[in-house]
DNA sequence: CCGTTTTTCTTGAATCAGTCAAGTCTTTGA
DNA sequence: TCAAAGACTTGACTGATTCAAGAAAAACGG
């Protein structure tokens, strides 16, 4: 888990203030990959006290615009942050649960697929979301057979 | 567009019965490929007078359970929907305007991709948006330089 | 170290896609 | 044509997200 002192930098380098909420907000996003809106706000309340959600809701986009966090948003689910933002890695969401899984992109770089045909779109970014089912939720469908 | 005619047989081949609103939203997903949900109960009411957006969204439920329609949903963006299901095409999304555009899948098939690792997941598909600047959104930019 | 400026946070209300529930109507199959 | 099963209508509600205005805090020059 980063220490406020680990986080303070990342937000200077970014051009940002750096205020009490932004700097918790940084460190849940850390200590929590892929966690919905409500959770963080959960958290950054356990760790500053009363803030209100319209902060946590600024600060992250705020992030989000600096390319401090990652937002993601799979179909049916709410809205995800995740501070792993330097790789263009994609992610495996499970149709029971919702649990969402890093997956490494073998090339690395965004965008790392090129569409075959474009339609006149410049492209900067392919995102990649695998369904399926996470090995808690398949296993009861094994009963099946 | 198609006709009432070419719409039924979809819906019982699917084991439906068949509504003049199941027809209406089928047909209605074909004429506007990506369109969200608002506009197509406009639609539909355009074409049936007054339809409740509870049954509309009942039908899109129904439809997506069967198949006939696939359901997209972009971050940022209220749901999609198309009607072109047989393939495993992907999207091409304007980060400025929300258009969405068709791409073509090489491999059609889903899963078109296998993630490297995938944590013990059974994958069924791989689902690839791509994020850019249509020509419109893309021009604007061009002053810059 | 202090005041000014700018930005951020709080408060409280509003919006809006989507969902729930109960009752009525339509389709289907006999 | 009739009964049973399934769909649609109505109306209220939920819950994430956004808006707006004022209070508080950070940055910066003096």
């Amino acid at each position: 888990m980063p220490t406020a002192a680990a986080i303070e930098p990342l937000l200077r380098a970014a051009g940002l203030r750096v205020t009490r909420q932004r700097v918790a907000v940084l460190a849940v996003v850390h200590e929590h990959p892929h966690a919905d809106t409500g959770t963080l706000i959960d958290a950054v309340r356990a760790e500053l006290g009363p803030v209100s959600h319209q902060a946590v809701y600024d600060v992250l986009q705020v992030l989000t615009d600096a390319g401090l966090v990652r937002r993601i948003q799979p179909s049916r689910s709410l809205a995800r942050y995740e501070a792993r933002v330097a790789d263009n890695h994609h992610h495996i969401v499970c149709r029971g649960c919702g649990t969402v899984a890093d997956v490494d992109c073998a090339v690395g770089a965004a965008p790392c697929l090129t569409p075959a045909e474009a339609h006149g779109f410049e492209v900067d970014e392919a995102e990649v979301i695998y369904w399926g089912l996470c090995p808690a939720c398949a296993a009861p469908t094994r009963a099946n057979h």
